[in-house]
DNA sequence: AGAGAAGATGACGTTTACGTAAAGAAGACG
DNA sequence: CGTCTTCTTTACGTAAACGTCATCTTCTCT
């Protein structure tokens, strides 16, 4: 069994982020890797956690919010308030994540119909163009 | 008919962004209000603008990314190689989004059944806690 | 005329999320 | 033993998207 953990590069390689990112959400305490004597080992959590944040990212949180939400995925050690407060976070988060998606249906619909448009535009000036010759 | 231009307090008011805000954009190139002597005067064009600005942020779109894809709504005195690029710069935009709303379909799944999960270990916890007074 | 109020133009400051360069430690290898 | 790599820490730099003065016009109103 290989321990199960993976060196900075092995990560970023897995990931496609750079070790300076790495250090960065460890600094946020967003990740929390093992040491070998001064050297990180990424775990099986760090990578379920890194997979939420750049998740979280692409959705337009910041790295605060995601922090805040992790712990909701890490339930072990929490005080029942701590885990409360998180539950709460998480309902605005899930509000938000739904709300985002109802106006993203709405922005390809729109985004959509005015392709069309322009794509008729287009087809048309050509039509004209051809018919001119 | 008041001529159906906004001054610039009016324009925030009704978007909730600040003077700065609407200066910055028009500075980046993305709003074109018309002048009255020095004082700017938002026109609906405008603010059919800003309203695509502020939705595409909520996206997670760059200012720059916004900017390209403005073209598409307002054409009228594009050139068509422009209109073109715009067109292909609207299908990336387009996967994009359709991309992030599979994801966020995932996510937001993701993000219940965990939150389900957590709320059964509080009722369970309070549960024991009943029990064994 | 004087005093606000609203808007304009610089210009420097701030936050977020890293990039990047410098300098040192630590194991691998010919 | 010397020298690569790989990794570390420290620290200054940067791009985006505004915030925040300070100073200056321009109306408007009493």
């Amino acid at each position: 069994m290989t321990s199960d953990t993976l060196t900075i590069r092995e990560m970023c390689d897995l990931f496609e982020v750079t070790p300076r990112t790495l250090r960065f959400y460890e600094a946020k305490e967003l990740l929390f890797p093992q040491r070998d004597g001064q050297k990180r080992l990424f775990t099986r959590r760090d990578r379920a956690r890194l997979k939420l944040i750049l998740r979280g990212k692409r959705f337009g949180f910041s790295l605060e919010e995601i922090r805040q939400l992790l712990d909701l995925y890490y339930v072990g050690d929490q005080q029942a308030t701590q885990l409360g407060r998180t539950l709460d976070i998480a309902r605005d988060r899930l509000s938000d994540m739904q709300r985002q998606r109802d106006e993203l249906d709405h922005a390809i619909d729109d985004l959509k119909s005015q392709m069309a448009l322009v794509e008729d535009m287009l087809a048309k000036r050509d039509r004209g163009r051809d018919a001119a010759e």
